[in-house]
DNA sequence: TATGAATGAGTCTTCATTCAT
DNA sequence: GATGAATGAAGACTCATTCAT
């Protein structure tokens, strides 16, 4: 669809979703008002309400968003797997894209913290209990398939197994304000698929 | 130091903490207000301004208070090992206790999540810095003293694997709103010491 | 005149009207906005300012319809008096329902007190004067129907006596919290009708 | 107590209750919003949730503080009262300045219809009625006691009558839209204590 | 003729912080 | 040193009304 075919409703509301997703990663989800939505947005004040009763709603359909927007990426890489990444570190890497998001750019650090203050934010927001768990399966197949995929297929606790590490590393690594969780994460996932 | 001797100021400043830190357990970062930490510790609102320049560094103070409470409790726990806790299942007892603190009580939930929002929380309140690299130190030598005293020693990196695995399966677990992310990090410890 | 035979406009026209009528009954004037009756109405919501130019309009239109109805059923009511009631207790009643609707169903209490809520948003919204006015005058030959066929006709500064009588004990009645002004208008009505 | 000798703060409060009970009798209940009392005490818009914590509070207030004045000038009114008073037509004046305020100026209209919104509005806002219930058992000893002290002391429910005859006569003045509720009310107490 | 979409103005309320005493 | 009083700025949300289609 292209954008001239979009209804104009429906641009905006994609417009509010993605400048709430914007300030998200920015800011957190201390940073996401009404006020600051809008006028990323470049929308009028009442344009955040209008189009989503409430502030959990848009809440919840960034989280949504930003979430999706890395396992579609993820997902397109499962693609363009060739022969050649079948080498450890090369799943390593795969495996990394697929939870963290693509290879750090300057940005990189807020999107892999995101991740995990989303997670830790659904504890005290329960109606983002839907949309994690949903993404948490999702990303647990991905992580699957990249095994199945690449000759070296794992069962479902071995997958959580590995999920857990790189979660465990990255909130290790930001606990010492380690620059790059992702370089963390792939030190520990190289011990563990060591001996697989 | 008995209270009568305690100055006034410095009862004061520790009521607040107090009341902070229980506020930063039941409703998180966000639960923060001047207004409800004044009346949880039963002072003036001024004082909460008067004794901490700002709120940040009230937040700072009950981070540290309640990480430190925790620690101590592991602390006292390592006095008291005895030679039947040398045993894989005891180990891991001793070490999700260090890390989550004390057995699930009702409030069990709250300590733990209460861990991994204050790290995320540090990415986004530079200020937290300091406090959590600290503490994420005393962390890691309790648990390497753990291991050293129950007769398998550990390297320094596969200490920090061992957390990392407690952590990522807290995290996993609170995605799928598992009641019992101790667990979780039970199971999972288990089958990484099993070779031990 | 059928649904069928009925323009849609006017059909239209005609459930906005009740729907007001009743978040009116329901919720006092302060109840009412173009929202609440659109939705109550289950039409759209432009369709409120399409059919009334105002919201004034639209609630001097729920306000006349509203007391029509009692009107109606009091003139009806009026048809099926028999010689048993002209006893003066059943004369009271007879002025009762007229003045306060039909004997307090579960609703009463509300068709009662929207009656004097009328009455007085008439002091502040002067558009309402002619609706209010009219109703007044009905009412007033009504009771003086009433008692006529009832073989005791009174003169029109008598049959307003009687009405203030009933008025004034219902808001009496209404400070007081007492939940059944009904009968304190019955037992003051009895009093004054004691020497007819 | 002088202005000098009144501490700021009850100043303050006062001249948001003064403020209230105006925008009270211009406009009704519809008229109080925090903004509009703010302005008209000149007093910043916080203050007004300052002082009160919620509008509902501040209603509470001028409704009380506007039917008190009316009590007090009563009262003093009583104290008044002379032997020449004792005719009919004076203690019907004492009666009509009881319930309705002093003889009609220019505001007396809004003084007056004032009193029955207040009842009705009670019905709907079930926090004024402590206020309400209290304010009409002072009337109903203020009119006692008129009646005693003029020579002719009534039961608690000729009381009762006398009130309710006063107040159906306004209620019934304003649905005509009768200019002088005032006189209204006077014929009908003339005719009912024509025999007393 | 209808109506979905839109919005400016306004609602009550909260809160970190300042300051006079 | 301590605090009661105070407030500017902002928070989420509502609503009558307009207008392009």
């Amino acid at each position: 669809m292209t954008a001239a075919s979009t209804p104009k409703g429906e641009r905006r509301k994609q417009a509010l979703i993605e400048a709430a997703a914007q300030l998200l990663a920015e800011g957190g989800f201390g940073a996401l008002r009404h006020r600051a939505v809008a006028e990323r947005a470049d929308v009028p004040l009442a344009a955040t309400t209008y189009y989503f009763d409430s502030l959990d709603e848009l809440i919840t359909a960034a989280v949504r968003y930003t979430a999706e927007q890395e396992l579609n990426y993820s997902r397109s890489r499962l693609e363009r797997i060739t022969e050649g990444e079948h080498a450890t570190e090369a799943v390593i890497e795969l495996v990394l894209d697929a939870v963290l998001g693509p290879a750090p750019s300057s940005e990189g650090l807020e999107r892999t913290l995101l991740r995990y203050e989303g997670l830790i934010a659904t504890s005290r927001r329960p109606y983002l209990a839907p949309v994690t768990k949903d993404l948490g399966r999702q990303l647990h197949s991905l992580l699957s398939e990249i095994f199945a995929r690449t000759g070296r297929p794992l069962k479902d606790d071995r997958v959580r197994q590995v999920l857990a590490l790189v979660d465990g590393a990255v909130v290790g690594a930001l606990i010492e304000s380690n620059p790059d969780p992702r370089q963390a994460a792939r030190v520990m996932l190289a011990s563990a698929l060591a001996g697989e």
